[in-house]
DNA sequence: GTACTGATTTTCT
DNA sequence: GAAAATCAGTACC
C-alpha cells in the first residue's frame, strides 16, 4: 500500500527508521524504477545541520510546507539529494534517503549510473536520485501520488523491523557533515550491501 | 580494502 | 567569496 500522508507527520526520527526497507518508485511510462529504502539520515528542526535551521529561503521552502513531499537540492554542483518533509509544526523535519537495495528497473538503472555493478547503483544520496532520474523538478512533488511514490512493506505495516526476518537496523551518526555531528541520526539495515558506507 | 583530491554550481549562516 | 546532507578517480596497502 502506499504510505499515506498521516505517516509522515509522525515524530522525524521515527519516519526516518520506519521508512527502511519501504520501497521507493519512480514511474514514467515503460521505464518504471524502484528500490527498497536501506539508509536514511534525520533532521530535526532545531537542528543546526539541517537546511532549514537558518529559516526560509527560496531554495527550502518546501521544507516548511505540508509533509509528505519530495524536498530535492542540489549540492557539490553535480548531485541531487532526496529530502522527505515530515513532522508537523514545531516538530517539522526532514528525512534524507541515502541509499537503496535496486529493485524494479535496473538496466534502466546501469545506463544512467555508467556501471553495472548493483551496490554502486544506490548507494548515496546522489547516486539513488540519478538511478532513479529524480531531479528538481520533483521539488515539492508528493509522494503518496503521482510518478512518485513510497510504499510500504509488502506484508503487515507495522513490523517494518522484522519484515526481513529479524533484519536489524543501526542507529549511528551521521555523514557528510560539519555541524551537530555527534547526533545519532542515521540508519540502516545491518549488513545490506547498497548502505553507502559502514 | 582505505585515503586523498578535484570537480562544478547553487546559495547565502 | 566560501561553503556545501557528494562522487569518481587515483594511489597505495
Amino acid at each position: 500500500m502506499i504510505l499515506p500522508p498521516s505517516f509522515y507527520t509522525g515524530d522525524t526520527l521515527d519516519v526516518a527508521r520506519n521508512l527502511l526497507g519501504c520501497r521507493l518508485t519512480h514511474r514514467e511510462g515503460r521505464n518504471t524504477t524502484a528500490g527498497r529504502i536501506v539508509e536514511t539520515e534525520a533532521y530535526l528542526r532545531q537542528d543546526p545541520a539541517a537546511h532549514s535551521f537558518h529559516g526560509k529561503t527560496r531554495s527550502n521552502s518546501v521544507l516548511f510546507g505540508p509533509p509528505g513531499r519530495a524536498h530535492l537540492f542540489f549540492i557539490y554542483g553535480k548531485h541531487w539529494c532526496l529530502n522527505v518533509v515530515c513532522g508537523e509544526g514545531d516538530h517539522r523535519g526532514a528525512v534524507l534517503l541515502r541509499a537503496l537495495e535496486p529493485l524494479e528497473g535496473i538496466p534502466v538503472m546501469q545506463e544512467r549510473r555508467g556501471t553495472v555493478e548493483k551496490h554502486l547503483l544506490c548507494s548515496g544520496p546522489g547516486r539513488l536520485t540519478q538511478a532513479l532520474a529524480i531531479t528538481g523538478e520533483f521539488n515539492g512533488a508528493p509522494l503518496f501520488s503521482g510518478p512518485l511514490r513510497i510504499i510500504s512493506p509488502d506484508n503487515m505495516p507495522g513490523s517494518w523491523q522484522e519484515h526481513d526476518g529479524g533484519q536489524e537496523i543501526v542507529q549511528t551518526i551521521r555523514i557528510g557533515i560539519s555541524r551537530a555531528t555527534d547526533q545519532p541520526y542515521r540508519f540502516y539495515l545491518k549488513g545490506n550491501p547498497n548502505v553507502s558506507r559502514r
